[in-house]
RNA sequence: GCGGUUAUGGCGGAAUUGGCAGACGCGCCAGAUUUAGGUUCUGGUGUCUAUGACGUGCAGGUUCAAGUCCUGUUAACCGCACCA
């Protein structure tokens, strides 16, 4: 009698003995395979089997290349800086050190316990100052490339956090972290031009195997668009207005102009008779927050009192204000044609301002518009020389005839913003600048770094838009590095996404003292190969660590120019809402978090792993279920006792257990290949019933076959494959054998069963032999269903492999 | 508003190029083992007015054949949101 599943002993067994024999040893021969997960913060809550789940999918992905005979790069470490420990240090006065180390802690027992092939001595903690040293490097070296630069503008602070936020890090108007209604503040900040690669990151995105919507959100936030700048003269002044277009074959219906309120000459335009009116205007736009502004509502604006000259044909427009015009994208102004854009339409006839349509719909003007005709398809009416053109064919070479005419440029206008990179929080790597009255801003010399983040009395933010660090006075005072004199600090810190914009690099080079990586190292080793983790970071920091690696592309730290080849994003697990049954993320204020630990205990590490792939496809949410679990481990419980129940037998092969094994091999990694890991999961289940059903009837299965199992389990549940392996024979570790190879015409069935259908409908199966011909297949066909057969068949149609149809009328 | 994803039994979900809808698991029903419960094993399980008909959000269409293709539409979720 076999001995039943024990997955406590077999689990404490191969864990001892991994950490005795690492299976992933680079020899320096074979090709290496990066497989990278998203790296944790260290929450203080601990994992959830949510957390698990990407960690499962890139471990059984990183077993299967080492199968294949790879290298596996597998690491994992710390996004350790942020606010969760800082808050905590403000609420119970302990150090976010401290903190993190206790958390860093308990995560990483967790993580051990999902028995991952993670390499702890790449492991990596953006807090330590091993680490950040190299964050700061890379700020110097930015900042003496002229990427880093300090600039005065309102930028978007969140009142709660009491820091200022990157343009990415604001969701709806709101702080992502926090949710607080985010506002506008004026302060002196460090400024990351990520601008500069904006065509770069927009154009390279081609180059990779990211799923399409990921690209898509990281185009859009670009937001790369075509256009001509045209510059109108003020009337009665010398001044002139540029406006930024997308539309420069609607120059002549425009019969408006709109300024932001925040442009700059905004106040000069107003008359005696409106100064009032436009001053309390640009007042009030300034009070509104960004959600205000966001809010779907009426269109507001006041007239200046002055009015543009259109260059092309000197009509004299009004010029408005208005807060629909956004000041920081552009040129702060636009040039406004109703009749052929929704916004304009609504101001034109909410101030009663004309319209003029210069594109003929369907080759005539619309009579009484009541929208604006957005299309640039029709004929140019009411445009001068430019009548009778087409206007898709205009719209393109509009900007070069505005150019010649000298009234403006060709252009093009991105969304994107530079990067808002100072943080007035403690819990963050210090800004390696030091502001000197003569010298102005200067780095810290790389000799000089890490530039160690000084203890603190109060931790709490002082909401003036100072750090905390400001408070320390023998800190901030030092000397300038340049010429000696007497300076201050930098008191900002960095945002989190500066740590984790780089961290993959390290990791390869983990314990380099000289450089950041060592570029043989890096080059080596990177980029990614495969890269997992949840959609949550499509835009920040993907977009970030595609900049960053750009940068130190550019400087020749590395070789490659893009981090990632390959990115899979899994989806959630979530919890069910007890009452309605609908899908919750976990969260602890709604109770419903299921923790890996309990699991691990009652059911083991192995019946985890399958059921976090089990609960559905893997890129898509999903919602925990503890009685799936259970089919999990039965599974587990049946395949273990297949595989003890028939290892001594000694049974021949037969040419159905041939026949089943190839089989099995295909579809396992076939469904592996395209990620369907669900379906592999049933694949295994399915196949063990099939093979018991043969074992009962043969008294038993060859051992090459059992072999072939326990071979395809071990990346999926690897202790159960590592002791089902040993006691098959297998000497040292499963994963020392190559991935099982199919032999297809082996796994060829003789007979086909086939469905006969009359109009579609089926009504038999028939076994056919696999190369039977045309004839003799709907001979017996008829043959199956001509009981059911009346009436004249019309039309035969037989697919080979598939169906046969008998249609009958 | 724009863009994307999703929709299949009581539940989670399967289903290369259009080719037997509901694999696999959960749950449920019946039986075996057990003093009993649990475990385990065997069989069954889409719906209905059941030898047949109907069934993949809804309404059409193409086809010998549609979950799959086309047109329209609804709902849920996600992203962007006055970017001129």
């Amino acid at each position: 009698m076999a001995v039943s599943y024990n997955h406590e002993a077999i689990e404490q067994k191969w864990k001892k003995r991994w950490e005795e024999h690492p299976v992933n040893v680079n020899d320096g021969k074979k090709p290496k395979y990066y497989c990278l997960d998203m790296f944790p913060y260290p929450s203080g809550n601990g994992l959830h089997v949510g957390h698990w789940r990407g960690y499962v999918i890139s471990d059984v992905w990183s077993r299967y290349r080492m199968m294949h005979g790879n290298y596996v790069i597998h690491p994992m470490g710390w996004d350790a800086f942020g606010l969760p420990a800082e808050n905590y240090a403000i609420k119970m006065g302990v150090h976010p050190k401290k903190t993190t180390e206790e958390n860093v802690k308990n995560i990483k027992r967790q993580i051990n316990e999902i028995s991952a092939i993670y390499d702890w001595d790449m492991e990596v903690n953006t807090t330590d100052p091993d680490y950040y040293k190299w964050t700061q490097w890379i700020f110097v070296k930015m900042f003496k490339e002229g990427l880093a630069y300090e600039k005065e503008m309102p930028i978007n602070w969140c009142p709660s956090c009491k820091t200022g936020l990157a343009n990415e890090e604001v969701v709806n108007g709101t702080c992502e972290r926090c949710g607080a209604d985010v506002t506008k503040k004026n302060l002196k900040q460090w400024m990351l031009k990520i601008t500069k690669y904006a065509d770069r990151l927009l154009a390279d995105l081609d180059k990779l195997d990211w799923p399409e919507k990921v690209k898509k959100m990281q185009s859009d936030w670009i937001g790369k668009s075509y256009g001509a700048e045209v510059q109108f003269k003020v009337e009665k002044s010398d001044d002139e207005i540029t406006v930024y277009t997308t539309r420069p074959d609607t120059l002549y219906g425009a019969t408006f102009m709109v300024l932001a309120p925040e442009h700059g000459m905004a106040k000069k335009l107003a008359t005696d008779e409106t100064r009032s009116a436009v001053e309390d205007y640009i007042f009030q736009a300034s009070m509104k927050s960004s959600v205000d502004r966001l809010q779907d509502k009426e269109k507001t604006g006041v007239f200046t009192g002055s009015y543009a000259i259109n260059p092309m044909n000197e009509a004299k427009i009004p010029i408005w204000l208005s807060d629909y015009v956004l000041a920081d994208y552009g040129t702060g102004a636009i040039m406004c044609v109703p009749a052929h854009d929704d916004r304009d339409f609504e101001f034109a006839k909410k101030f009663d301002i004309p319209i003029i349509q210069v594109i003929a719909k369907d080759g005539k003007e619309i009579e009484n518009m009541t929208q604006a005709y957005t299309d640039a398809v029709g004929t140019m009416i009411n445009s001068g020389e430019w009548n009778g053109m087409e206007s898709s064919v205009l719209k393109k070479e509009a900007p070069a005839m505005i150019e010649e005419k000298g009234f403006g440029k060709k252009t093009t206008n991105y969304k994107l913003r530079d990067w808002v990179f100072s943080r007035q929080r403690y819990w963050g790597e210090p800004i390696p600048i030091v502001h000197c009255p003569d010298c102005g801003p200067v780095a810290v010399p790389e000799e000089e770094l890490p530039l160690l983040l000084p203890d603190v009395e109060s931790y709490q933010p002082t909401g003036t838009g100072e750090s905390p660090l400001a408070d320390i006075h023998e800190w901030v005072n030092t000397t300038c590095p340049c010429c000696g004199k007497p300076a201050k600090r930098e008191t900002n810190t960095m945002p989190q996404w500066a740590g984790s914009s780089w961290y993959f690099l390290r990791y390869v080079d983990a314990h380099n003292d000289k450089e950041l990586v060592s570029r043989e190292k890096a080059n080596q080793y990177l980029p990614v190969d495969m890269y997992i983790g949840g959609v949550e970071h499509a835009v920040l920091h993907l977009l970030y660590a595609r900049f960053y690696t750009k940068f130190l592309h550019d400087i020749g730290v590395v070789d490659f120019d893009e981090p990632f080849t390959k990115l899979f994003n899994q989806g959630m697990v979530c919890g069910r809402d007890k009452e309605t049954g609908a899908a919750t993320k976990m969260s602890k204020s709604l109770g419903n978090i299921v923790s890996p630990d309990d699991i691990v205990r009652d059911y083991g590490c192995d019946s985890l792993r399958l059921y976090e792939l089990f609960i559905g496809p893997p890129e898509l949410d999903s919602i925990w279920d503890d009685r799936g679990l259970e089919g999990i481990y039965r599974f587990l419980t049946r395949f273990w006792k297949f595989v003890m129940d028939n290892k001594d037998k000694q049974v021949a092969p037969t040419k159905e257990m041939i026949k089943y094994r190839n089989k099995m091999i295909y579809d396992i990694t076939q469904r592996l290949e395209n990620f369907s890991l669900n379906t592999v999961v049933s694949g295994f289940m399915e196949y063990t019933n099939k093979f018991l059903e043969i074992a009962k009837k043969e008294g038993g299965i060859d051992k090459e076959t059992l072999l072939a199992a326990v071979t395809l389990l071990a990346p999926f549940a690897p202790h159960m494959g590592e002791e089902l392996h040993e006691q098959l024979g297998g000497k040292n570790t499963v994963f020392e054998r190559s991935w099982p190879a199919y032999d297809e015409a082996a796994m060829a069935d003789d007979e086909i069963e086939i469905a006969v259908q009359i109009n579609g409908k089926t009504k038999a199966v028939v076994a056919l032999a696999k190369d039977v011909d045309k004839e003799t297949a709907i001979a017996k066909g008829k043959e199956a269903v001509k009981d059911k057969l009346s009436g004249t068949v019309v039309k035969e149609i037989y697919v080979p492999g598939r169906i046969i149809n008998l249609v009958v009328k």
